[in-house]
Parts: C-alpha cells; structure tokens; sequence
DNA sequence: TCTAAGTGCTACATTGATGTGACAGATAAC
DNA sequence: GTTATCTGTCACATCAATGTAGCACTTAGA
C-alpha cells in the first residue's frame, strides 16, 4: 500500500472511532470530510458501512488485546497488574473511543470479547482470592464497574495523562471516595 | 384527554425511552410497532421525531427534579440525602433509561439540566465539607462517577430493588471495592 | 344509545444516506 | 521521468425514514 494511503487509511479509521463515539449515527460523508478525504475513498477501502465499523472495532480489539497481554493478568502481582491493564485501556479509550456494546456482534468478533472478558473476569477472581478485592459483593460487579471507571476517566479526565488517571480510577476502585 | 389515548401516549413514551436507550437510531415506525400503535398516532401527538425526543427527556427530566426534591439534598442529613438521591434516579434510570447526553439542547431543557447538576454538585461539596466524602482528588470527579455508577446499576444489577442496588452503589461510592 | 375523539390503514412526496461507475488528474515509488 | 497507484468529482440508482392526506372503523364517556 502507498505510504498516503496508508496515512488516509489511518486518518478514517481513527477519525471514524471518534466520531462514532460522539454520534453512533454519523454517516460516512460526515466521517470522510472530517478526516479530510472524499466519500468515494472509503468507499474504495470498505464496501460497506458495517465493513468500516467492523475495521474500527478490529484496531480496538487488536489494542486492547496487546494490553491485556502486556498486563499479564495471570502471573504478575495483582496490584501491579491492575494498574497496568488500567492504563493501558485508558489510552486505548482515547485512541479507540468508540462504544463496543452496539456492535452487531460478528460471530467471530463475539468470540473474541467473550475471551477477553473471560480473561478480565478470572483476573478479577484472583485478585479476590488474593485479599486484593472484597468478597461480599455480586459477582458481577467488578467486572461492570471497571470498564465503566476506565471509561470515565478516559474522557471526563482528559487533562490527565494515562498514567495519571489510572492512579485515580486504581484509587477510586479500591478506596472509594469516602473519607478515612 | 380520552383514557385510551393517555394509554398509548404513555406506551409510546417510555417504549421510545427504553428503545432509544438501547438504540439512538430506532425509528419512529419501529417504535410504534413496539408500542403496540400505529406510526401515525405517534404523529398525531408529535409533529416531529425532535418533538417525541423533547418529550421524553421532559418526562425523564420531570421525575429527575421531583426525586432531587424529595431528597432534600440541601438540608437532610448527607448520608441520608445521598441514599435517598441514588434510590430515586435508579428509579428513574430504569422507567426513563434514555440516555440525555446528546440531546440536541433545548435552551430550556439546558436550563433545567444545569441547574440539577448545580444542585447535585453543591451537595457534593457539602458532603467533602462534612467529612463524608475525600477532598484530594479532582473536584470533578466524584459528580461524573454518581450518575455513572447509578446507570450502571440500574442496568446490570437489574435483579436487584432499587433500594438494594441504591446500598450497593451508596457502598461502592464510599469505600470501593478494596478489600479491608 | 349516541357522539365525538381516537385509531388503523393505504398511499404518496420528500429527504438524506448508502453504494456504484467512469474518468481525468495527482502523486508516491522506482 | 515513468508508471502504477491513489484520489476527487460528477452522476446515478436504491433504500429507509420522515412527514402528510383522506377515509372508514372503533371505542370511551355521556
């Protein structure tokens, strides 16, 4: 692939996850004109409008993939782990802002969520086996409100870094906001 | 207004809520049928999508101010008024799920989600200044994490009453998940 | 029972987005 | 400088959703 088309590529798809984020309806003019290239061109790129999603969810996928291994959620002390997989996802969030739960779920895109939640989930089970997390609450719940605290932190604290925001939402899971 | 007429009025605006919630993009014709009427009674009440959306947010927006009223958030006791905040909006998320972020901003409708957020805030900083709540961290933060939060268990932690999940989030919101 | 209010249905015009075709011009890579 | 690749533009067909019209039918409320 030429090195410009690599550049438009690059500049829709990351333009599209932004924009998709914002408005999950925004058409691909819209998309195409924000990131500076004609309407034609992601037509020649992506046959159709579900193929250009599919791509962007895939660049999510493939990031958060990275963290999580880079992470490794299986072997290394589960504080250190946490914060690491924290940090890493903030930063995939303000990559790859866009909203995962809406997506029409191909077969083998499904798989892979499943494995990555499979994944999360028994981090999470270790880190209260370990005395890291309480065990007095639904199962669930970590699980749920992760995601959500990674995801706030990504965009309402946009003036901290990763690094930064990943101490206060590390915090704000295990501590809470209440004093003493 | 006839009594069946309030029926399907009342049908069409919290199926839209709910429908919206799931999907931005749900046509008017889809959420009729859902409803249980025809795409032209829903006209015939609504000029416009725009007017139905005004609509439902007004609805959401109501029972949001009536349950910041009864928590008397300025005078009863912070922990009392937090509890009975977070048990009402639950109540409110899972009648009117809709999401209000992107409403196209009414000038008026603004008006009134400002002055909540207002109200909510400044019971936040009374909470830090009766100790109940941390004051190092960043200021924003503890009002974008409540509603966050309380949408998530009013969706995921749907087996619960609202006042099992209001302990759950009042619970998470003070001491986190953290063990000890 | 009577009547006005409300509804369902069929049909139609309009708009905006999607997706395709052909061709001339631009530019990266050699 | 040459060439294969890539792009922008004009044009067109299609499709789904919005919004409107008239008419026959149903039903709540007196």
């Amino acid at each position: 692939m030429r090195a410009d088309a690599a550049r438009n590529l690059e500049a829709v798809l990351t333009t599209g996850a932004r924009m998709l984020a914002d408005d999950p309806g925004a058409s691909i003019a819209a998309i195409a004109a924000e990131a500076g290239v004609d309407r034609r061109t992601v037509y020649r790129r992506f046959a159709s409008r579900e193929e250009l999603l599919a791509a962007i969810y895939e660049a999510r996928y493939e990031a958060v993939e990275r963290v999580v291994e880079d992470a490794r959620l299986r072997e290394a002390p589960v504080a250190v782990a946490l914060h690491r997989y924290v940090e890493g996802i903030i930063g995939v969030n303000r990559k790859w802002p866009v909203e995962l739960t809406r997506l029409k779920a191909d077969e083998e895109i499904r798989g892979r969520r499943d494995a990555l939640i499979r994944e999360v989930d028994a981090f999470l089970e270790r880190a209260v086996s370990e005395g890291l997390l309480r065990a007095d609450l639904p199962v669930a719940w970590p699980g749920a409100l992760l995601p959500q605290l990674m995801h706030l932190a990504s965009q309402q604290m946009s003036q901290l870094t990763a690094a930064q925001a990943a101490d206060l939402v590390v915090d704000t899971f295990l501590r809470g906001l209440g004093a003493q």
